[in-house]
RNA sequence: CCAGGGGGCCGGGCAGCCGCGUGACCUAGUCGCGAGGAAAGUCCGGGCUCCACGAAACAAGGGUGGCGGGUAACGCCCGCCGUGGGUAACCACAGGGAAAGUGCCACAGAGAGCAUACCGCCGAUGGCCCGCAAGGGAUCAGGCAAGGGUGAAAGGGUGCGGUAAGAGCGCACCGGGGUUCUGGUAACAGCGCCCGCAUGGCAAACCCCACCCGGAGCAAGGCCGAAUAGGGGCGGCGCGCGAAAGCAGGGGUGUUUCUCCCCAGUCGCCCGGGUUGGCUGCUUGAGUCUUGAAGCAAUUCAAGACCUAGACGAAUGGCUGCCGCCGCGCGGCAGGUCGUGAAAGCGAUACCGCACGCGGGACAGAACCCGGCUUACAGGCCCCCUGGCACU
RNA sequence: GCUGCUGUAGCUCAGUGGUAGAGCGCACCCUUGGUAAGGGUGAGGCCGGGAGUUCAAUCCUCCCCAGCAGCA
């Protein structure tokens, strides 16, 4: 009796869960959003790739779909420069990731300084090609955590 | 035309394709709407919500500070007054109280707060010396605070009289204090009279006086709420160790003794709190526009019309065309002007028009909502006023 | 959303209404055969910016600009 409960539980909790995170997928087919901090950490330890307007991280999430996140941080500059470089961000993400994007992966885009004046056309180009070799799983040195060493490594 | 002062406003427009947020519906499709004057800084004031409290008063702490008005309220705004600046338009002002008290005023200087005499002036009066005397001389006593000098500031200022020299000692004007009257709601102003008038400055030093303020903030607050663990109540079954005699643990009670009662595990039902999360608060409001009325104005009243962002890892983006604005380039085109030439023409062109090319287009992003203040801002438009020059 | 603190020499910090200091560092000199240590001398500051009060402001008041921290 204990199993057949627990097993329509399960199903329960499932359903639910499904139900919960619908509206997430009704935003865009096949695409979600990151929204916890923790879920941004992670990725700082998946495959890095650098350019000139951005760094790109991709990260396996065990079956989440296809999801994205930006960041930006304060250093870029004020509230409008910062917002205007997601917009375009998230416009790249749009364009790009039902096609080119991994599956089952997180992909963070950071924001680097000049990349809101540099060229729509250029940015695009250079997601494509970063994609394309975070899939084949290749990336540019894995930052060290910031970590104080020891003196005499 | 030149120079200046004050106030108000805009802050690109139209269109197409692909997208985003939200609302509506004949809900797999179309339509409507979609950042600002500061949305900012968070410096004030409110609404709203919860908490505390018998109304309230007092204390503490903080704030405000000419008078009158406006307002939901304000430290905001309007009008007026005073002081200072400017030829003027106009601008600036935390602009109550310094004979309620305490404190500070460095350095310099003789003296800096019931002040002082360094240089200096006088030496009329009393004394001294010379002289018969008239008188003269030095300066002891003493008098003075004008001049020099110090300072941010030296106990009213200027002039005349006066005097030994001086001094509000006397007078005139200016300044100051008190007061009657007049005008004004008032701050205050004016006229007259009186007082020769020692009695700084700092209260954005403590302080005194008058007035104002309970605290927190939409992550306020409310509703819903799966699984797991845990809490409380009720009911059923059961009761630690030991073979037994017997021996314990916790609670009902602050302590001691005795007595009595309850508890431990499990099952069922019910209740409350509540994490990730969802919904709500959430946009109809001290609202916007037009017209009229009251008022010098801030503002208020009346009528009519209108609905104008609601996101939450956070919606306005990407691309393009035309028009408009500014700057630069090119005498390329038309005109004007200048030079040359008999002319045609050729060359130059500060300035104005046209075409073409290139570049630029600020400060900045709603997060519960309003009223202010402050700060940032490419470029542009409009109105009023002052002074000067020229012309009629 | 609310609140607090800091800004002074190259660095770390004092300071108080009246000409701005300490330690480390820097330069030069002494000492030593030479170096370190020690001693001496010196340079280096619009006291984050702008207004105001005051005779006088790093200090008091107001407004900005940076940076840091805390609460929910």
């Amino acid at each position: 009796m204990s199993e057949d409960f627990a097993l329509a539980e399960a199903s329960a909790e499932n359903k639910d869960s499904k139900a919960r995170f619908a509206y997430l997928a009704s935003m865009h087919p096949s695409l979600s959003v990151i929204r916890k901090r923790s879920d941004f950490l992670a990725a700082n330890r998946g495959v890095r790739n650098a350019k000139p307007g951005f760094v790109l991280l991709t990260r396996p999430n065990e079956g989440k779909g296809k999801r994205y996140g930006i960041t930006v941080t304060k250093k870029i500059g004020n509230a409008v420069v910062r917002n205007r470089m997601k917009r375009r961000f998230r416009e790249l993400l749009w364009a790009a990731l039902p096609e080119a994007g991994l599956p089952d992966h997180d992909h963070i885009l950071i924001g680097r300084e000049g990349g809101v004046e540099r060229d729509f056309a250029a940015l695009s180009e250079e997601l494509d090609a970063a994609l394309a070799r975070a899939a084949t799983g290749e990336g540019d040195r894995a930052r060290r955590p910031r970590h104080k060493r020891s003196r005499r490594a």
